[in-house]
DNA sequence: CTGAAAGCGCTTACAG
DNA sequence: CTGAAAGCGCTTACAG
C-alpha cells in the first residue's frame, strides 16, 4: 500500500493520480461533467468514492472567487417569526448552490457588526438582514463592499440596496383603527425597544392621538420575548391607576402572557380588557379566547429576498425600489 | 488618486503598500501584534482603517490550515431546547476565535448528509451534533476525517468521538416511575419517530410493562412539534375505546396542546387525565395546571461540548468516555 | 475531450 | 523587529 501521501484530507491531486488523469479534469467532473468523456467521468467518480474525497471549499472559493455563501443576519432566531423568514430564504436558495450562513446577533449592535465583518470576510456573495441595518458605519461598509444586500421586515426610503418588507407604522395604525372601531379608547402598547416596535407605536399613536378622550401609553422595558414578560407587562399596566381598555402586544407570545394574566386576575377578555398581538403564532390561536393579531408574511419575505438575490447574482437588473408585502389584520375573539 | 488597483475587495497587499511595509507584517499585526513595533502597528491599523480592509478568511484558512469553523448539526432549530444547546455552545466558544456554522437538517437524513459534507468541505475544525449521528456511512466518514466530533443529547456505547448527553431511556423510565407512584395505570406516550423518542418510550415500557394490569400505548405519527399536534394527539387517544389515565408527551409544546384539548373537553387535569411533558419550557409553567415535565440540561450540554472541543483542539487529552449530564423530573400539578 | 501554467489572498517557516 | 520565497488546494483562461 502506498502511504507516501502526507496526513490530512484527500486532495484533488490524490484523486487525479488515482484516476490517472489531471486535477483539472477532476475539477471538471465536479463542475461541468458534460464536458468530460463518460469513461473518464466514471473513473473519477470511482476514485472520489474510494478515497472519500471532499473538495476544499475554501480553496475552491479562493480560486473561483465565488464563496457560495449568503450571510443571514437575524436579531434572534428564537423568535419564530424570524426563523420563518430564514426558512423562506433557504427554500428560495435550495437549488442555487448557495448556502446560508446564519448570524444571530441577539439584538446586540456589537455582535451585529462582528457578524457582518465575518460574513464579508468569508466573501459572502450576498447578505440578507432581518430588519434594517441601522449603524451608519455598517451601511457605509456594505455599500462600499458592492455585495448585494436585502433588508427585510421594514420599509425605508434609503435602503442599502434591495428591500422587501412591510410598513410597521401602517401595521400599528391598522391595529389602532381596529381598536377604535371596537370602541376601545384607553389603549396601551407593550413592545420592545427596537426600531420596528417604535414604528408600530408611532402608527398606533397617529391614529389614537387625534381621538378626543382617548389615551395611549407605552411599556417598552419588557425584557425578553416571553409569556412571563407578557404577564408582567399586563400586570404592570393594570397596577397603574389609569383606565385601560385594550393592550396591543408586539408579539403573540407576549399577548399570550397577557391573556393568562387576565385570566389569573379573573378579568374577562375582551369585555374587561381587550388583547391583541402580532405574528399570528400558534399559541395565539390555541389559547382562549383566540387572539386578534397582525399576520406578517415572514416566510414570503425570506423567499422573495432569495429570489431577488439570485436574479441579481445572475446579472439580471432588479428594481431597486422596496417591495411591500403588506400584512393582515386577523380579528378574533380577544378584541 | 491612484486607481491602478483592479476592482474587488481590498487585499493585504494594498494595506501593506499603503503602510509602506510588507504583507507579512500586516498579517502579524492581525495575528501576533506583540511581535510588531508599535509605530509600524499604528501605521498598519491606519491603513486598514483607511482602506476598509477585511481579510479574506478563505485565503487565511487555506494558508493556515485553520478554518476557525465549528459545524453544528441540529435536527431543527425551531425546537427551543435545541437552540438552547446551540446557545450554550456559542457561549463556550465566544472567546476562542472559533465561529459556529449552523446546519439545520429538518430531521431529513439527506439534508444531514449534505450539511455534514459541506462542513467537512469548509474544513470545520470540529463538529457538534445535537443528537447522535446514526447513518453508518456518515459515522465512517467522520471517523476517517479525523475531525473532533461531539455528539449530544444522548448516550451511546460507541460514540464517534466525544459525547455529552443523558440517557433518554432513563428519562422515560423516571417518568414511568412517577406516573406509577401516582397510581396512574393506563398510560400513553406521544412522541416523534426519532431515536430519542424511541429510547424514552423504551424506558417507559421497561417500568410499566411488568406492572400487573397496567397498559401502555404509543402514538408516534404526530406531525410537527406544535400545540395543535398535541391537541390532535390527545384527541386521537381519547377517541379510542381504551381506558387512559395519563399521557407523557415528548415535548412540553405537545403537552400544552394536551392540556388545552383536555380543557376543551371539560376534562379535569390531573383528576380525569394526567399530562406530562419534556423540556421544562415556559409554556408548561404558564398554563394551568402547570405541567409536570423532564428538565433537560440543554444549555449545559452545549457549553460542555464547546469546552471539550476547545481542550481537544488545544492538544489536551480529553477522556473519550461519554459525559452524562443527567436530567430532572419536575413534578407539578398536571400529574 | 484533456492538460500545463498561472494565480486566487493569505500564512509559514526560515533568515537576518 | 521585518521580509523573500514557497505553498495552501483549488479554478481559470488558453491551447491543442
Amino acid at each position: 500500500m502506498d502511504t507516501s501521501r502526507k496526513p490530512g484530507p484527500v486532495r484533488i491531486q490524490d484523486v487525479a493520480a488515482k484516476a490517472g488523469i489531471s486535477a483539472i479534469t477532476v475539477s471538471r467532473v465536479l463542475h461541468q461533467p458534460a464536458q468530460v468523456a463518460a469513461g473518464t467521468r466514471a473513473r473519477v467518480h470511482a476514485a472520489i468514492e474510494a478515497l472519500g474525497y471532499i473538495p476544499d471549499l475554501a480553496a475552491s472559493a479562493l480560486a473561483s472567487r465565488r464563496s457560495g455563501i449568503v450571510g443571514v443576519l437575524v436579531p434572534t432566531i428564537a423568535n419564530s417569526v424570524f426563523s420563518e423568514t430564514v426558512a423562506g430564504l433557504s427554500d428560495a436558495l435550495a437549488d442555487t448552490g448557495l448556502q446560508t450562513l446564519l448570524g444571530d446577533y441577539g439584538y446586540s449592535a456589537d455582535r451585529e457588526a462582528a457578524l457582518l465583518r465575518a460574513m464579508l470576510g468569508r466573501r459572502a456573495e450576498a447578505i440578507v438582514a432581518v430588519g434594517l441595518i441601522r449603524d451608519p458605519a455598517l451601511r457605509r461598509m456594505l455599500r462600499a463592499s458592492g455585495v448585494p444586500v436585502v433588508e427585510t421586515w421594514d420599509l425605508a426610503d434609503d435602503p442599502i440596496d434591495l428591500m422587501v418588507g412591510f410598513s410597521n407604522e401602517a401595521a400599528g395604525a391598522a391595529m389602532g383603527h381596529h381598536l377604535l372601531v371596537r370602541h376601545y379608547r384607553h389603549i396601551a402598547f407593550v413592545g420592545g425597544a427596537d426600531e420596528r416596535a417604535a414604528a408600530r407605536f408611532a402608527g398606533l399613536r397617529r391614529v389614537i392621538a387625534p381621538v378626543h378622550g382617548a389615551t395611549l401609553t407605552r411599556l417598552d422595558r419588557i425584557g425578553d420575548l416571553s409569556i412571563e414578560a407578557g404577564r408582567a407587562g399586563l400586570a404592570a399596566l393594570l397596577d397603574r391607576p389609569h383606565r385601560l381598555d385594550a393592550v396591543f402586544f408586539a408579539s403573540d407570545v407576549l399577548a399570550a402572557g397577557g391573556l393568562l394574566e387576565a385570566a389569573a386576575r379573573g378579568l374577562s377578555v375582551p369585555r374587561q380588557i381587550a388583547i391583541a398581538g402580532l405574528g399570528d403564532l400558534e399559541i395565539g390561536r390555541a389559547l382562549s379566547p383566540p387572539l386578534t393579531t397582525l399576520r406578517i408574511h415572514a416566510h414570503e419575505m425570506g423567499r422573495r429576498a432569495g429570489e431577488m438575490l439570485t436574479r441579481r447574482l445572475a446579472g439580471e437588473a432588479v428594481p431597486g425600489a422596496a417591495v411591500d408585502v403588506g400584512f393582515e389584520l386577523v380579528v378574533r375573539a380577544s378584541t
